[in-house]
DNA sequence: TTTTATTTCTTGCAATTCGCAAGATATTTT
DNA sequence: AAAATATCTTGCGAATTGCAAGAAATAAAA
């Protein structure tokens, strides 16, 4: 049953992020609802990287219980859920925002993204606010082909 | 052969971010070179995580790839080997902080961590460079009996 | 109102990765 | 030469991941 990773606890606060959010999809998620602005489990399934069904629902609930996100009910929609940042989230955009601009340095990237590299060094508190605030940073980006 | 989590490869900077750190136990090593001063195979096998001998091998191969640290022959004990942090590690410093920042908001922690925080705050230049000089930026936590 | 579609989430199972134990290799010390 | 040290590899059982299929709840369509 127990399907999450087991946790370091050792009181180092490395350690208590990695516990948090320290493995392959998490960021993923978050990094969607921060830049994209994504809010529903069917936008996250969507992402170019691929998440599994159930490594999705996992990760969400996991999220949900360390209280970075809430999960409501769509009331336009009541067969769907609202995912949210909570402040403790919101927090965590200047970790993703730190680990972009480190790859930006290292990682040849499109005009798009540099565009928001640019921004985010001329106007980060923008950018917080943004996100802060769930609006959409940058669009996603456009569907790939899929093998 | 393969021991290396498959990669997203989408072109996402957080996702690069992923490739290269984004797993349970790398950031744990990088925080051991930054913080602690740590260089050698063993220094990193005696934290308090616990680290498999496997999977440290494996990480420390794969930083070594992604060019973040260097590895030498110690020339004061030739069976050593002295892992080093390139800028581009050094350069991770940033990322490790705000992790840092971000949980020792939300996680209860010791005086002794508390007194590192409060230097990030009043002085991260400082501890950046002390982080760039290789010098140890807080002593390793006292180690913990064994179960 | 029965059927079909949408959205979220669970389960089964095969494949991958982890983690412990043991051993291999190279170097240094006795 | 033997023992100790430091790094790394291998084997194998256990845990986690990921695909496929299906379940449950709501909404829309016929």
């Amino acid at each position: 049953m127990s399907k999450e990773p087991k946790k370091h606890d050792t009181g180092c606060l490395v350690a208590y992020g990695l516990d948090t959010f320290g493995d392959r999809w998490t960021l993923l998620v978050l990094r969607d609802m921060m830049l994209y602005g994504k809010r529903r489990y069917g936008e996250f399934l969507a992402s170019d990287e691929q998440i599994a069904t159930n490594i999705l629902a996992s990760r969400l609930k996991h999220l949900e219980c360390e209280g970075i996100i809430t999960k409501e009910r769509d009331p336009e929609n009541r067969r769907s859920f609202v995912y949210s940042l909570t402040d403790k989230g919101q927090e965590l955009a200047s970790v993703i925002l730190e680990i972009m601009r480190w790859s930006g340095r290292y990682n040849p990237t499109n005009d798009r993204r540099r565009k928001l590299l640019d921004r985010i060094e001329k106007d980060r508190d923008g950018v917080l606010a943004d996100i802060r605030a769930a609006r959409q940073v940058i669009p996603p980006p456009p569907a790939r082909a899929r093998g």
